[in-house]
RNA sequence: GGGUGAUUAGCUCAGUUGGUAGAGCGCUUCGUUUACACCGAAGAUGUCGGCGGUUCGAGCCCGUCAUCACCCACCA
């Protein structure tokens, strides 16, 4: 059987990833010749999405180090599975209910909907599965997991409920980022800050009862510039709908221009409302007027003033962003400005303020406003209540565990941005407003009244507290918190029986109603108490910050946990070192007492040619499938390796890629003449040779593999990429297939078959090491070329090295190729028809170069189309010299080349050679260089300059007799 | 405002303890030498952003400036 001429991408790799997964290849612990154990955790994607370049690079970097251990022999496990990716997928099916003209998400139901949600998982879920295989994931397929599914809800209602035990997660009723699109709280990580070009808007507002204070305003120097009477106070704004629900107006303590007002009172416009100014350390003095309206309740940094001061909070805006209109609020927001739009309340204050004759006046101006990262809106702060993380707390381990150095993060220089986030982090919001998700599990009882507790009897009624509404129950399932309700109300003497009734409500403000707690009277010696189960969802981070343990099976302490945790390396991209790595450290470190990794090796973001983060909107977006579909998984996979330098940003085009297919083309094609040659691979060992070459490339085999061990090692993926390529396109098929072809084809059966071997074992060891990055063509050549006892992907990596080298035949196999490309240089510059064979005339070789010319002169006779060899002790006339290392060859050519042309060249040749050989003497001519550089150094310049010297005489001694020749 | 990184051949980028620069693509010339035209051979191209400094020696270390990118941040 002969190979066919080009590799059959598309056929191969479908029959080949069924194969490795009949074989169940990929599964834990498959290929294991040792206790070590190597783990990786895939970032989940999410589990309705599709493949993207990135993850296609993410998952490259992953698999290859999963193959290349697995190969090793280590216990190997990647560990697969699917994030339920709460907000981007209850959009999706949100969209998709529209588009199908479906009832939308609110007048279905949060049940009926979770059923949709689950539907559609079940449809598209398995897409992005089917599409990492495309590109050759080794993940072990059969253990995947999913947030939602298995054990992992368990865990992640294990985890809330020891937190909160601990006070470790607890409930605050503070500003929070608000998306008035999904209508949810969302953490700090989830807001972009957007530059824009915004207004500042300066009012004024009129000091209550028509009082008037001189303002003086001084220079620097404390001239004064100028000195009026003034009735009102000016105020900027970037957001001049938010005054309505201004509580105050603060101006710095030590501003003088405003000390005779301070503790006065302003009317505010528009609202039949006076406020006070205060002092607060927050203003500052030499910005806008120096004086700061306070609207506690949208915004952060007057939030902290009105909390310092007592100023009152007025929430104007609703969950959708909208001026409130219902009856709490009635005394609130003036009539006209009710139920519009926050933006079109905006212009309409503007209006209104400008009619009253108060606008002092509006300057242009950049601003930075907050946008929700998935819903583009501008986000609001609002004030409610929401489920925070004590991160600070957590925070403290997980910065040790990266300071000690336990954790690696590469590249290093994204510690410092790892610390500098941890040590100021924020406490983390992780309630969500949505549906999709591990609901909080947290239920609320009735809070008794205590005065009727006294005289509870088993059969006297019981009322609730209203003015304090509830009793929060938190336990990770419906039984646990029956059995706690039920004890904590007995503690109080009341028999009860607690019976569930949904959640809780969600007004439209957001507010979460708890006051259906209810309870009914006594029936049959007992009371009847109602729970109501907490609507939110936790964040997805939160759930997936557990992904190490639960995927292993946490809670319970299966042998996987206890094999393959701590987990060995991530592998992600920077943009989520906050979101998820961290997170990561924080909870495993707190759940488990252990990290989740001991390295974390951080790629760069993929984006177009051009450098452009690549997005839909754009129409930039290469679609990795149909890069698969033109050029091959592995030609994608070689691309994006060889550009996974450390850091940066990686810039993807299409040439590229067609490079990387035409290297496997070029891979393929040797092992094709391999096959014609009789070359015939699956003899076990590296095999003895004679031959110079044989001997020569069997140790750049070896070389090459430390070079790709070591590059593997230290995550230089690029480098390990550019050595195999290296070394199969450049040694490999330019060299040594080349220079074994007359041994092959010629009459001598020792060298002949001596070199079949060496070649198939040369070609076996290429396949190996590309093996981790080319898995299906490595692997199809694999199977085609040889009887094997196993499958490549569990192939056995080499571990020889240094002692394959052999230095004589590098030595002369470097001597053989300089003559070669001497010669074809010259003939190519001196413009010999390619097809013309020429003498060579050696010319005062010494005894080893003789010897190096006799062993290699077929060789060099047919890669240099070299008629036949001459000797002479001088130069025939009209003859090119080239210098070798123990003499000089000649290529007389004196019918066919240009004298004047052959001058020029040798001219430009020496003049480059005395450039160098003039810095070198400098160097050995300075005292300073020769006393203090390190002896090796200086022996090397001196050889150097020696072997330079002899070079330039042959090359003068060329000109002369060129010279003699005009 | 703080921080980080980048600036190297026409393009995209490597360059790991400082020893006078590399790859791929592109370009030029030549080539049906039966593995491969997704090929082969030969070739051209860089004051390594500017300016200073340290050093025997700097693309690499230090300072500074310029331009760009990204991250973080509450200036109304």
């Amino acid at each position: 059987m002969t190979l066919d001429k080009n590799f059959d991408a598309a056929r191969a790799e479908a029959e080949i990833l069924a194969r490795w997964l009949e074989a169940g290849a990929f599964r834990a612990g498959a290929n294991a010749s040792r206790d070590e154990t190597f783990c990786i955790m895939i970032p989940p994607p999410n589990v309705t999405g599709s493949l993207h370049v990135g993850h296609a690079f993410n998952n490259t970097l992953q698999d290859i180090l999963v193959r290349w251990h697995r190969m090793r022999g280590f216990d190997t496990l990647w560990q697969p599975g699917t994030d339920h990716a709460g907000i981007a997928t209850q959009l999706a099916v949100e969209k998709e209910l529209a588009r199908t003209g479906n009832l939308s998400r609110r007048e279905m139901g949060r049940e009926k909907f979770l059923e949709k949600v689950w539907e559609w998982k079940e449809q598209s879920g398995g897409t992005i599965v089917e599409q990492l295989k495309r590109l050759g994931a080794s993940c072990d397929w059969d253990r995947e997991a999913f947030t939602m599914s298995g054990n992992f809800p368990d865990a992640v209602m294990k985890v809330f409920v020891d937190l909160y035990n601990k006070g470790l997660i607890y409930r605050g009723k503070r500003l929070v980022n608000w998306d008035p699109h999904f209508e949810t709280a969302i953490s700090d990580l989830e807001v972009e800050n957007v530059e824009v070009q915004g207004h500042m808007w300066h009012f004024k507002y009129p000091l209550a009862g028509g009082e008037t204070y001189e303002y003086v305003e001084k220079d620097l120097d404390g001239n004064v510039t100028l000195r009026e009477t003034r009735d009102y106070i000016a105020i900027a704004t970037t957001r001049p709908e938010t005054m309505l629900g201004d509580g105050a107006v603060a101006v710095h303590p030590s501003d003088e221009r405003y000390a005779p007002i301070v503790g006065k009172l302003v009317h505010l416009p528009l609202c039949d409302r006076l406020i006070p100014i205060i002092t607060d350390e927050y203003p500052d003095p030499l910005f806008g007027s120096g004086a700061v309206k306070i609207t506690g309740a949208h915004d952060f940094n007057d939030y902290a003033v009105a909390m310092r001061n007592g100023i009152e909070l007025y929430r104007l805006m609703d969950t959708r962003g909208v001026m409130r209109a219902d009856a709490a609020a009635d005394n609130l927001v003036p009539e006209q400005y009710r139920g519009l739009d926050r933006f079109e309340a905006r212009k309409l204050v503007v209006a209104d303020i400008d009619a009253l004759g108060l606008m002092d006046f509006v300057e242009d101006k950049k601003i930075m406003q907050p946008f929700g990262d998935r819903s583009k809106v501008v986000i609001e702060p609002m004030l409610t209540d929401q489920w925070y993380v004590d991160a600070k707390t957590l925070a403290g381990p997980a910065l040790a565990a990266v300071k000690s150095g336990e954790v690696a993060i590469l590249p290093e220089r994204d510690k410092k941005v790892y610390y500098h986030w941890l040590e100021n982090i924020e406490p983390w919001c992780i309630s969500r407003q949505l549906w999709w998700g591990h609901q909080v599990p947290v239920w609320y009882g009735p809070k008794l009244k205590r005065d009727f507790l006294g005289i509870i009897s088993g059969t006297t009624s019981v009322s609730m507290d209203e003015t304090n509404l509830h009793e929060v129950f938190c336990a990770p399932s419906e039984a646990d918190v029956i059995a706690q309700a039920t004890k904590f109300y007995e503690d109080q003497g009341v028999r009860v029986k607690v019976v569930f009734a949904g959640d809780a409500d969600v007004q439209r403000d957001g507010q979460i109603d708890r006051a259906k707690a209810a309870l009914n009277n006594a029936k049959e010696g007992f009371i009847e108490i109602t729970l109501f189960r907490d609507p939110d969802v936790l964040d997805t981070w939160f759930s997936s910050g557990l992904w190490p343990i639960g995927t292993l099976g946490w809670p319970d302490n299966t042998p996987e946990l206890q094999k393959y945790y701590p987990t060995s390396v991530l592998v992600t991209g920077f943009d989520i070192l906050f979101f998820w790595v961290a997170r990561m450290m924080m909870m495993q470190l707190e759940v488990v007492k252990q990290v989740p990794f001991h390295t974390v090796y951080l790629h760069a973001l993929v984006r177009d040619e051009k450098g452009v983060k690549m997005s839909k909107s754009l129409g930039n977006v290469l679609d990795p499938l149909e890069l698969i579909d033109e050029f091959g998984a592995d030609a994608l996979r070689f691309t994006l390796t060889s550009m996974a330098a450390l850091g940066g940003t990686l810039k993807l085009s299409r040439e590229r890629i067609a490079g990387y297919r035409n290297f496997g083309t070029k891979l393929w094609n040797a092992a094709r003449f391999a096959e014609m040659n009789g070359c015939v691979a699956g003899a076990v060992g590296v095999p003895k040779a004679e031959a110079t070459v044989n001997r020569w490339i069997i140790g750049e085999t070896a070389r090459v593999r430390e070079v790709v061990d070591k590059a593997f090692t230290e995550y230089r993926f690029n480098e390990a990429a550019l050595a195999l390529y290296a070394h199969v396109w450049g040694k490999v098929c330019d060299w040594y297939v080349e220079l074994a072809k007359p041994l092959l084809q010629g009459e001598d059966e020792r060298y002949k078959t001596e070199t079949q071997g060496v070649m198939a074992w040369v070609l076996d060891q290429c396949l190996i090491l590309l093996h981790p990055v080319m898995p299906f063509i490595t692997e199809e050549l694999w199977g085609q070329t040889g009887a094997r006892s196993k499958m490549l992907v569990h192939g056995d990596w080499p571990t020889y090295g240094a002692e394959l080298a052999d230095g004589e035949a590098d030595a002369e196999m470097g001597w053989v190729i300089g003559l070669i490309e001497g010669i074809r240089s010259v003939r190519a510059e001196m413009h010999v028809n390619a097809g013309a064979k020429v003498p060579l005339v050696a010319l005062g070789l010494d005894a080893v170069a003789l010897a190096r010319l006799e062993r290699n002169r077929v060789l060099i006779g047919r890669l240099a189309r070299v008629e036949r060899f001459e000797f002479a002790s001088v130069a025939p006339k009209g003859a090119v010299t080239l210098p070798v290392e123990g003499g000089a060859f000649c290529l007389p050519l004196a019918d066919v080349i240009d004298v004047s042309g052959e001058l020029a060249r040798l001219v430009k040749t020496l003049a480059k050679l005395e450039g160098e050989l003039n810095g070198l003497k400098g160097k050995t001519a300075n005292v300073n260089f020769m006393s203090r550089a390190p002896e090796e150094v200086v022996a090397q310049i001196v050889e150097r300059i020696a072997e330079g010297d002899e070079e330039a005489a042959k090359i003068r001694a060329a000109m002369a007799r060129l010279q003699a020749l005009r």
